[in-house]
DNA sequence: TGCCTGATTGCCT
DNA sequence: GGCAATCAGGCAA
């Protein structure tokens, strides 16, 4: 099922760990394609010199200072754009950027896309997961409880929430300031985050290609 | 595998 | 005018 208005009414942390594991759907007009988000960076008011928000209200920035649960979407370094949801109260200015996520369904479409037969590397940051899902500056504002772009739950694909112990926090990446805030979350072991950590880099070799979970559609 | 650099444009000071 | 929540490709080891 669509992830209700009421999921977004947590805490921007809170929220950044619940949306590991959820489904994040485009319906385009090219077709559906779904991933399962891995990894994801909140950036929050007041003392987060990070966050877009920091230094106020600005055109660029005005949707996150809307109401939780809607998409924002920027422009970043001439060529790419990062998708965000919007958290908190309205006013507040606080939001969770969406950095990687693990194909499920529409990957031919996805590759086609991103130009690259590489599932791996279809998804794996947050420029790349724009274009895979054909994500466009026009959704900027736009609500995640209606399509063509929504957020699902874990259950929708037949998954389980995943436990605390499997989900990780670092530092943010990317960014100069606040680079000491444990504000990036992403789970564990997974294949399909931004940077695996040098464990798991280190255990999978580059044979490890067993693990590529193609879930049924809904 | 990992570091370094160029690409490219809109927004903010 | 400066710079940005990035990425791909080139090169060294």
């Amino acid at each position: 099922m669509i992830l209700p208005q009421s999921f977004y009414q947590k805490k921007t942390v809170a929220l950044a760990k619940s949306l590991l594991g959820t489904y994040l759907v485009h319906d385009s007009a090219e077709g559906r394609a779904i991933g399962r988000i891995v990894e994801t960076e909140a950036y929050l008011n007041g003392k987060d010199p990070a966050s877009h928000s920091f230094k106020g209200k600005t055109k660029r920035n005005e949707v996150m200072f809307g109401p939780p649960g809607h998409a924002y979407i920027y422009f970043i370094y001439g060529m790419y754009y990062c998708f965000n949801v919007v958290t908190g109260c309205v006013g507040n200015g606080e939001a969770i950027l969406i950095r990687a996520l693990e194909p499920v369904d529409g990957i031919k479409l996805m590759e086609e896309r991103r130009g690259t037969r590489d599932v791996r590397n279809l998804c794996s940051g947050p420029g790349k997961l724009v274009q895979a899902l054909g994500i466009t500056r026009d959704l900027n504002g736009h609500s995640m409880v209606h399509p063509p772009l929504t957020i699902w739950s874990h259950e929708s694909f037949g998954e389980m929430r995943p436990k605390k112990s499997e989900i990780i926090a670092t530092p943010r990446i990317g960014i100069n300031l606040g680079m000491e805030l444990p504000l990036r979350f992403y789970l564990k072991g997974s294949h399909f985050a931004s940077r695996r950590c040098k464990f798991a880099a280190k255990k999978s070799g580059r044979h490890s290609t067993k693990h590529h979970p193609q879930m049924a559609l809904q």
